[in-house]
DNA sequence: GTTTTTTTGTGATAATTATCACAAACATTA
DNA sequence: TAATGTTTGTGATAATTATCACAAAAAAAC
């Protein structure tokens, strides 16, 4: 698929013409990650926006002693990078190839200019911000109010939403991430996250097949939970 | 003041000529809300832009339960009530007055103009969500991995940013919010925040001066907890 | 197909913090 | 100023969850 036909997929860019995404679409660079690699890190000056084209990459932030807590998991279509760019800070947070991972990017006056010619452009952006500011006051509501296994629960309702694939009411969230990755989104530890798999399985709520999960209900799952 | 002037203090109309924000200006409502008067309903369709003129405004999420979480409280220049005019989503928080305020209101439609005609505001407009995003993270960082004292240490230096005063390294912030206010801000319980304010007195970081609370050396308090 | 490494499961224990129950201090109103 | 309502302080206890320490299982490397 070409460079212009994956913007396509893009969400910020899909209000565009053909011939203004081919523009865009040669100040592009491709680049590959393997999985573990280090994207940006924390704290690096931010000159960089980039684009998943395939794979899936973790956001996360470090505290001082080196434990981990990850805001978001990103995938196919999704973008990341435009904090920085956008209010001249540092980054705040790091990002991880999660899987091995083909990304393309633009370079921060590129990407400033696109916003100034393409005014469509800032509002489709403003919309996703507005998307994910509401994602982490969902966020921040649940870690303070729920218990882990609300908590947990929750973090996999996210991955289903993000990475799941529907088949008559019941989601497949295939490959899904490590304990240690969920514990690390739901502020718990990762034998807390074993133990409440363990009792969401006795409650016949989902199942684990292989490195997949299935959540046999959803509709009820996330009523149940959020 | 006239409105236009209030408006010129406002990071995303700063921007603009004093003509165009004259022309703004004339489109826009004062409203004046009482102490704990809800102005604005979580769930309810998103019709309206506010700007803070006077007062302070909390920003609330509700369990079933009826327990709440405070996300933000803001105060003067600063606005709320974009997110579902630009997402179309329907309200994520509550918005309840936390004292006497007064706003200005600009209806959706006047607004969503506003970023058409003035790609400069909606540039400016998301470089504060990206602030807002940020500070969303740093506070999902603290809820998942520090303990209370951190938290509640943290929610602190959110005040002092938001509301104190600085005189000499020394912060003083006016009318410290009631305990159980910073506890829903910090996911703890209101006990927890009483004694974690004595064991900050005791360690000679802070003094309470009536309603009012004094941190005695603000770079090193933030360097402690952050 | 072994060996080695990584990930997951699980018991026992400790640490943190919520909750409950009041008393004290402070504000507000009568 | 007394009376009433709110907010804060503090002890005792209970509940939740982290941590530690391994074993089991699964995956990757040899």
């Amino acid at each position: 698929m070409s460079i212009a036909q994956h913007l396509r997929n893009v969400p910020i860019f899909s209000d565009l013409k053909d011939g203004d995404l081919d523009i865009i679409a040669e100040k592009m660079v491709s680049r590959t990650y393997e999985k573990s690699q280090m994207i940006l890190l924390e704290e690096s000056q931010g000159e960089t926006f980039f684009i998943i084209v395939s794979g899936a990459v973790k956001v996360t932030r470090v505290s001082d002693d080196g434990r981990e807590v990850i805001l978001a998991i990103l995938g196919e279509s999704d973008f990341f990078g435009e904090m920085s760019l956008l209010d001249g800070e540092g980054r705040s947070a790091n990002i991880v190839a999660n899987e091995n991972a083909e990304v393309l990017t633009l370079s921060r006056s590129d990407f400033l200019d696109c916003l100034e010619t393409y005014p469509k452009i800032a509002i489709s952006l403003l919309e996703e911000l507005a998307i994910r500011l509401r994602k982490s006051d969902q966020h921040i509501e649940s870690l303070s109010l729920s218990d882990s296994e609300h908590r947990i629960a929750i973090t996999i309702i996210r991955f289903a939403d993000e990475l799941g694939t529907i088949k008559n009411g019941q989601v497949r969230i295939k490959n899904l991430p490590y304990q240690q990755d969920i514990a690390n989104m739901a502020g718990t530890s990762r034998e807390t996250v074993s133990r409440t798999l363990k009792i969401l399985e006795d409650k016949k709520l989902l199942q684990k097949d292989g490195k997949d999960l299935i959540i046999f209900n959803f509709d009820e799952f996330r009523q149940l939970f959020s």
